[in-house]
DNA sequence: AGGTTGACCTGTCAGC
DNA sequence: TGCTGACAGGTCAACC
């Protein structure tokens, strides 16, 4: 579930509080997608600095170090400044400080904590060293989206996929992007004009801070780290509306798989 | 180098 | 009710 805007409402709703912690120890449940590569009792006595984001990785920043964090596909972070209940069977981290409980529910366990000595450090290079330009940041802008567009052959859509145009776009937001632009998911990246990249970049912003705005979409169990969840319904337009009619001209949303995953679109609004 | 595919892991739901 | 298969928000290593 967690694309940009829903990390990014994870990471606001607990920076301040954790802010200034003091690390106590972080307990590792089952293996995530990575191991932390050090082990956990190093960060105990650390101390949390701020909390940033790069992509849909969070980093919390220690006063020695840095820990990224990654939701994976089914991840989501809770902060506990009271004691938390006893872990349950996808509750996989957690890291106990002097402010609070901040704890990682992960089922799939795509997600991941993994520490770094500092951002230029291996394991944060590895992760975040190809990564695009942030969508809702200054370096987004249409001339160089369209530069880096330009060289790319496949379609549109596995290319704001693969993040290393611009990050944090993920399925749902891909598919509503380019309803919005009225780009089909299909279309080679390099062959689109300057006005439809210019759409594109217009779509994509727009797509994100709305859905930053309304706290995130919460398709099934997206919650922030108080545990808020489904206070806001993205209302999309066409990501899981396969077959029903297309909120612009009534014609049957199509579905079909790009790259393993599924890619709606209008037919009729989408060229 | 860019493009494509399979793999990771578990829960849920549709269909029989 | 129970089984099986398809599918789910992400990303990387390994292939052509």
């Amino acid at each position: 579930m967690p694309e940009l805007p829903e990390v990014e409402v994870t990471r606001r709703s607990f920076a301040e509080r954790i802010r200034g912690a003091r690390i106590e120890s972080l307990r590792l449940g089952k293996p995530l997608r990575w191991p932390l590569g050090v082990p956990a009792h190093t960060l105990s006595g650390r101390v949390v600095q701020s909390v940033g984001r790069r992509g849909k990785y969070l980093l919390l920043h220690l006063d020695q170090g840095v820990l990224l964090m990654h939701l994976g596909m089914s991840g989501s972070l809770g902060f506990h400044e009271t004691p938390p209940p006893v872990p349950g069977p996808h509750d996989h981290a957690d890291l106990v400080t002097s402010r609070g409980v901040l704890r990682l529910h992960d089922p799939r366990r795509f997600g991941a904590v993994v520490w770094a000595d500092s951002l230029d450090a291996a394991p944060a290079r590895k992760l975040l060293g190809r990564l695009g330009v942030e969508p809702l940041g200054p370096d987004f802008e249409p001339e160089r989206f369209q530069t880096a567009l330009s060289g790319r052959q496949s379609a549109i859509k596995q290319v704001l996929l693969a993040g290393d145009v611009v990050v944090g776009v993920g399925n749902i937001y891909a598919c509503e992007a380019l309803f919005r632009a009225g780009i089909r998911p299909t279309a080679v990246a390099a062959s689109l004009s300057r006005q439809r990249v210019q759409r594109l970049h217009a779509a994509i912003c727009s797509v994100l801070s709305e859905a930053l705005e309304r706290g995130g979409s919460s398709l099934r169990d997206f919650s922030d780290a108080d545990g808020r969840t489904g206070y806001f319904q993205l209302d999309a337009a066409v990501y899981g509306r396969a077959g029903q009619p297309c909120v612009r001209c009534d014609r049957p949303v199509r579905l079909l798989r790009q790259g393993q995953r599924s890619t709606y679109y209008c037919a009729t609004c989408q060229r």
